[in-house]
DNA sequence: GGCGCCGTCTTCT
DNA sequence: AGAAGACGGCGCC
């Protein structure tokens, strides 16, 4: 299905009713436009993209299995555990899955997730308050942080 | 504060 | 094997 946004449409994938894949319109400057989502949608999925980006907490939907490492499933479950309004870091998910200094490893797997919203890594900065990355673009990033007042 | 180097761990060539 | 990455820490200007 496709969710359309002032700042392009964001293409969510269906396997069986659940959520195996999500892409945004890469964005390397913040558009002048204000973001805004056509809202519509009273299916789950489309209830949920909203509610991230008006910084709501919402009950995730079904997603399909995750294709990834092993490594990657654990740092992607984690990730899914953090709240609307909150932050990690790259290190402490790294500790929280048994090796601290595995940070940089972590921003790997972030940078793979197939369901970024699904999976909120924009919840996640670098230790000294940096940003990091962003798979389509800090733009995005920078937004859902700045809904959910996490800046 | 900003820049660069080195250590660390997983993934892609 | 070798290189690279959405990191972290430390030393230096």
């Amino acid at each position: 299905m496709e969710i359309e946004t002032t700042w392009g449409s964001i293409v969510v994938e269906l396997l069986d009713g659940k959520v195996a894949g999500c892409t945004l319109p890469f964005l390397s400057t913040q558009p002048d436009q204000p973001f805004s989502i056509a809202n519509g949608g009273d299916d789950p999925v489309s209830a949920f993209v909203a509610a991230v980006f008006s910084g709501k907490n919402a009950r995730l939907p079904a997603l399909a299995e995750l294709k990834g490492t092993g490594f990657q499933q654990q740092v992607w479950r984690e990730i899914a555990k953090i709240p609307s309004g909150q932050i990690k870091t790259y290190g402490e998910l790294a500790a929280a899955i048994g090796s601290p200094k595995a940070a940089r490893a972590v921003g790997s797997a972030c940078g793979r997730n197939p369901v970024p919203l699904f999976i909120p890594c924009h919840r996640v900065k670098g230790a000294n308050a940096q940003l990091g990355g962003f798979s389509a673009g800090l733009p995005w990033k920078r937004l859902l942080l700045e809904v959910e007042d996490a800046t």
